[in-house]
DNA sequence: GACTAGTTATAAG
DNA sequence: TCTTATAAATAGT
């Protein structure tokens, strides 16, 4: 006797059944993130996703790591890997990052004075005198920038959760809904995606 | 006689044969956005890939799009959608971004103020005061900061090209090899990888 | 979570 | 690209 009737074709459109959608999206949310940690070790390929469930919670995943592709992404900086490097690219970005930060202490100084002679915002002026030269360390501030927003984030989180925090870096991120969701580094330089659900809110 | 030896098991490391590996990465990126357009369209999911070739090109992915999904993962402004909301975000996050823009006047008069009576950095200064009900209006200067990013990327590959610039959004993003991409949006509110190799930088 | 049977993705040619 | 045999993912239970 048969134990299943085998999978079936579905027509692609949005599961009405709850308990289904819940189901399906689980088992495609597993396979999604092993296709992509699949393309990423044959080709040498670094990939980022940022998944949001129908109910708002954050799964991510990513090779090396969510953060530095976001970084690369948003400020134009990636320089392809060297295939040597293609696994190692951890070392790399805090060497790059390094850099920024002294070079983020260079731009900040330009921005004092500029400031004193000006009402208008660092950056409305900044950015039209910017030579392209100048764009990296631009990159370094928003890192900075970016980098107090999580940490804000986080010092609030502390202060409402009794636990020892999962001490996650600046990607930790809060719903909506009493959410918090935080990517972390597992084994071979891939980073996964935590999620947990806390009144942090009070 | 057979045509093919069909498919055969392969081990997940690195494929050493140049063309091999080329061809894998090309199947296997479509095979994983096709996934992702599934289960986005499936389980009402909302979904950014950034993939990065090893070398250097930049292929997206996104339902809704790619630029809000980042949005969000960056300020943490993200609400799940509502079910019906859910195949038509771009309002909302227009609507948003009004809101956002607004909210970024009053916080710019407030840092002025805050300037002119101390050579601190705005946010230096701002991170350690704000209380919870300013994160909105810090997260609008992120935007702000980062839509000023892209419009001198923008303005700076425009004065490069002869061509009429495909104009897209915020998320052009220049690559360390003479190369230029972009998402773009088509059909059912996806937005797709378009890459293009242009000696931009002269 | 485990089981199957029918579906889909894809390695090789 | 296109084909095909086979591996892998997965819908329904």
């Amino acid at each position: 006797m048969k134990k299943s009737s085998g999978r079936r074709k579905i027509e692609i459109k949005r599961l009405d059944k709850n308990t289904t959608r819940q189901v399906t999206f689980s088992k495609r949310r597993v396979g999604l993130f092993n296709k992509a940690a699949e393309l990423s070790l044959l080709c040498g390929a670094e990939i980022a996703i940022l998944l949001f469930s129908s109910r708002g919670k954050v799964y991510t995943f990513g090779h090396p790591n969510v953060d530095a592709l976001l970084d690369r992404f948003l400020t134009g900086n990636f320089l392809p890997p060297k295939p040597a490097e293609a696994y190692l690219p951890l070392p790399e970005l805090n060497l790059d990052l390094c850099k920024a930060e002294a070079e983020f202490e260079i731009e900040k100084k330009r921005a004092v004075e500029r400031l004193r002679n000006s009402e208008r915002f660092w950056w409305d002026e900044a950015l039209e005198r910017m030579r392209m030269d100048e764009l990296k360390s631009f990159r370094s501030s928003l890192l900075q920038l970016r980098a107090n927003v999580a940490g804000r984030l986080e010092k609030i989180r502390a202060m409402r959760m009794e636990d020892p925090p999962v001490t996650p870096s600046w990607s930790i991120v809060l719903g909506g809904e009493n959410q918090c969701a935080a990517s972390f580094h597992v084994g071979e330089n891939q980073s996964f995606a935590m999620d947990w659900e806390e009144e942090i809110w009070g």
